[in-house]
DNA sequence: GCGCTAATTTGATCTGGATCAATGAAGCGA
DNA sequence: TCGCTTCATTGATCCAGATCAAATTAGCGC
């Protein structure tokens, strides 16, 4: 399905007139947009301005009134929800050409924030939804999103709820490597994207914990660091193992 | 958008002839087939037939073939995931009137159980897909179902991921309190309809410590049981407390 | 390169929930 | 009604991961 939506972007992407506003998006053939030939497309997009945020900065606060979604087209962000004690729970993070607003929800259900400097595509929400209806490429587009998302949540429930600090790391550097092989890295250089703290919250560990579990698997030669945030795989069975008890 | 639902599907219930097969269903309102009209119902009904199980037996196992779509009319299952080592973890419940098979992929993520003798209608997938592929209205309630679903999931990524015991036995206690105010029982008597044994395994916890939660809560007279698998809400402030910490 | 700040690693200790081990209470078929 | 089995509760102990506390190491602006 993948090859085939890029198919039709690349046609679609070669017929933009230079000054579309899409017609050089790094992310057109892998967004929900690409559910979407030319003429539609330039409808759809008239008027969506781009955004901007630094790292850190806030794109929207859990409660806030869900006006817009948007396409990420570059950088990375992280949902987060906050206890009243101040312990923060990641739900997940969007890479470029994620969808952000998969919910009919009036407010946002959780925090969003930018990890690295990052852009997005907005869209107003009520413009969105009223152009969807028409568009039924683009809704299947969003229902496949949804239960794509929501498979990755579940297999996050079964980390969070019963696997063990070793067996979370070394299921979360998995998850890692089959992204970065998604975009073409060699297979075992592993980019860690997120700070141990973010890391930590997202895999329901504490930044010490993070810590350690890394340092053992470096100690069995499992993992080889070749940076702070890249490492290699040196044994991919074994991890494998790890990450299934 | 429930009630609209709600009035237009009693409209659709009203006309159709005794023997259709969804006249006399349960939840013909709430499930997706709501989505649809007499006729178009009438259609995608032909040839689903209704199957059952019975309390402990399973639907459908991990990596099988997903080959059919369900409705659940009555009962409820269960999915659940299980490590090499027999640890298990339950990703979600399904009450009536909630869809089997809010995924495109080909095999069962998480195998699906019965947790009381239960009803399901079945459709073959590669009809529900080409039906649903005529449908506008059904595949935008197939969208918000996932979303739904979703936002369910991440709810639980927080509790599994930072609350502690107490908190997510709370926790749960809401979420059943408000399902049973949807469905209309008195505001804080509750049903827990699954054994200690399964809420240990949605919640992260052994079943000691569910247990033992449940008779502090009792000690602290915020539940008083009436039951085994029934109880009320004595303190819902001091709950709602406990449950966000 | 220097000095500052923030991120990470490592060490020592503590504790919430797991594990091990009975005991008590229901359901249920004969 | 009696066993028998399954489920739930309670008690004693243990341990994985949290917490508390320094060291190290990176960045980064100047």
């Amino acid at each position: 399905m993948a090859s085939l939506a890029l198919a039709v972007a690349d046609q679609a992407l070669a017929d933009l007139p230079p000054t579309h506003p899409c017609g050089t998006c790094p992310v057109r053939d892998i967004a929900v947009c690409g559910a979407l030939d030319d003429a539609s497309l330039r409808c759809f997009k008239e008027g969506g301005p781009t955004v901007a945020y630094d790292a850190g900065e806030t794109v929207a606060f859990e409660g806030d009134a869900a006006t817009s979604v948007y396409t990420l087209t570059a950088g990375l962000l992280r949902l987060s929800r906050f206890l009243p004690d101040g312990r923060r729970q990641i739900a997940g993070f969007l890479f470029p050409g994620d969808f952000l607003g998969l919910t009919l929800e009036k407010e946002h259900a959780f925090t969003v924030q930018a990890v690295v400097p990052s852009t997005l595509c907005r869209f107003p929400r009520p413009r969105f939804d009223s152009f969807a209806a028409g568009q039924p490429a683009l809704e299947r587009r969003l229902y496949a999103l949804a239960a794509q998302e929501l498979a990755a949540a579940r297999e996050q429930l079964v980390l969070l709820g019963r696997k063990t600090a070793t067996e979370r790391i070394a299921s979360f550097l998995l998850m890692l490597a089959r992204r970065g092989r998604a975009e073409g890295t060699a297979a075992d250089d592993i980019r860690i994207p997120v700070s141990r703290a973010d890391m930590g919250d997202y895999l329901g560990l504490r930044i010490e914990t993070v810590s350690r579990e890394l340092s053992n698997l470096k100690a069995a030669r499992v993992i080889q660091f070749t940076g702070r945030q890249t490492l290699r795989l040196c044994d991919r069975d074994r991890i494998e193992q790890l990450a299934e008890g």
